[in-house]
DNA sequence: CATGAATGAGGGTTCATTCAT
DNA sequence: GATGAATGAACCCTCATTCAT
């Protein structure tokens, strides 16, 4: 309006990017107290300590605590979107030899949830009578819906219900044995226990592309 | 004494029995409770209303909640323990066929998960950063053992490590796909899915016996 | 009525002194845990327990808490009395050296004091906005009067306020030193502070008789 | 920071302000409420109705009731600092009359306890097997410490346990008899009891000195 | 009368959320 | 927007008292 020397559009931007860097931190600092200490003990002052505001201002960016957690799971979906991508996009799903495609998913998805010590403690949630499943719901279905495509490129003869289900288990297998490989020390043991969450993982989809074999 | 009708330790005898009653109705409380609301939201007082009686009571019983969970833990493993024991008791276990041991350990195991909502709830618990880690270690070390021991007379060829490698990675897979078995419906649904189960140990256990002959 | 070969009166004497005798025992658990814990956190239960008894047991005898303590500080001034009969009786008051009168006071006193760990912690709440006002009462007053005896022999020339004025100082100051005396290693040091008590009680007499002098 | 209208030390200064504002208004609830119900009736709630706060508010300020009830203490201590200060500095101790003395000492410190009710309440505990033994020492200590002073430079021949007895039976004589002061009705009343307390002391200490002329 | 489990109001304390500044 | 004190319902637990046996 009057002497204004700023455009009210760039001004508008600009606070939109502060807006979106103190979401980024609070996320941050949630993903860095929920792996600390699960999500009831995370509470929303701890949170916002560790974000370095005050508690009001959290609120000024999530109506409740579920919506951080909420956010925080949208926002691992995101991110684990490169990993996926990665993970799912490349080869000929159908050719490839097992051990490569398996590598070639599990290894970034595994280094993702190594990064992210904050993941697993909001996902366990999503097993729970507690809830968060609607949160969790948008990266469980991206999942669910990639790896149900390898499954379709791999073993055709399956069923829809078939494919669901072997992806179901895929999954819920993979994510019961990341705790065991993050718990174990980097390393050889590490290493081994990566050799062995893969080598369920192989002698699974193997019994799937038997049957599912045209 | 004297003139009593009745013998003192007739007395004590019934009001023990009445106390274990007791006792197994809080406990059959906290169990509901537990499966319906996860262990944070299971108030002491909700466990009491469930049980009928009053929060005081509840002390008359157990000294705080964590001591509840405790007890139904120990509970949990000691019925268990018949489960085990149909489980893992009979048959020659290096010679039976594969198919045929995983059937007798699988079955009871899972209608025990299926009988007893409160369990995952609680052993849940175990993976994370709160704790009842003490209560839920003496079930786990004792399922632990008792697969390390299907290993060593099946794959013999195995370092101990490697058992329990193994042993660690073939239970967390079981009580991955636990939920996804509860979760179904009874009937073809949930009996396909305990196929699957059963497939995903079948077709691992293939594997570290392949690798552990002699 | 029927065959009773028994009088009624027979069984009621005994009854009540099996009564009495509970009483007793009651009382006697009551001094010891307020001794050890104080008036507060001496809880039925634990009074009950030290009594061997139950706690519902407590209140067919004491319809509440504060009866208890009022009926062991009814218990104390009856105890008392016979301390006080023998510090207050003999001699011949007036005449009388005023070390020889302090020694004869309080030495049974403090030796009472001494002896009922319990009789501080139940009258220390005689000063507080709590109460026990009530049970203390008794006690206080027949103390009072006993000294407002001495006072009267031995300053006659102090008006009525001024004896009761005096004894109350001089009863308060006692009260205040038994602590200093029960706490002091029993041997030379109780025995110092002993002295130092009845150096102030003398002091403070002395002045007294000098301004009572006729 | 930059546009800032209003300096941020300013801000904070005004915040630190308001904050001890609020402790001393709790602290000033909490003295009364002590005063008037003693400290186990003293509730955490009932400090902070009285306060005009919520309960949840007392605990930003205070972790506990403890806390409170140490930092009341710590207040007492420090405003008693002030009675101190112009009780025991001025003067030559050693040659002064010993009724000045006195009077210096005593009044103002009387004039402190009738201000603040609850002071006593607070202190009664002391000597109670509850605790704040840990609160109360640094103002007991002091008191020790000035009394001592006070007879090392009137009756200097006294040996150190000898100062220290007769410093703790003044200190406790005398906090024996404020009660009796402050119970008195303002006037003629409690004048008389001033002096009657000033009487014991000043007989009590004109026998030290007399013990401990060189 | 004895027993001891049962009661339930109330205690100290926490924490998601709100609001005055 | 930011701040952080304020809120108050709810949590876990205690204890004086009651009541069925």
């Amino acid at each position: 309006m009057s002497g204004d020397g700023e455009s009210g559009t760039g001004r508008a931007v600009r606070r939109q990017a502060r807006g979106e860097r103190r979401i980024a931190q609070i996320l941050d600092a949630a993903a860095g107290v929920l792996a600390e200490l699960g999500y009831e003990a995370a509470t929303t002052n701890k949170i916002a300590a560790a974000a370095g505001i005050s508690p009001g201002s959290l609120y000024q960016f999530f109506p409740n605590k579920e919506a951080i957690a909420e956010a925080l799971a949208d926002r691992f979906t995101a991110q684990m979107g490169g990993a996926h991508r990665t993970a799912f996009t490349a080869g000929d799903l159908a050719a490839e030899p097992l051990a490569d495609l398996i590598d070639r998913i599990v290894d970034p998805l595994l280094a993702f949830n190594i990064a992210n010590p904050g993941f697993k403690a909001l996902f366990a949630r999503a097993d729970m009578p507690s809830g968060l499943t609607a949160a969790s719901r948008p990266i469980q279905d991206a999942l669910l819906g990639r790896v149900e495509g390898i499954l379709a490129a791999r073993a055709p003869g399956l069923t829809a219900d078939d494919r669901t289900r072997g992806a179901r288990v895929l999954i819920q297998v993979f994510k019961a044995l990341v705790p065991l490989v993050t718990e174990a020390d980097p390393g050889d043991e590490r290493d081994t226990m990566v050799a062995e969450l893969k080598r369920v993982l192989s002698a699974y989809m193997t019994a799937l592309e038997a049957q599912g074999r045209t």
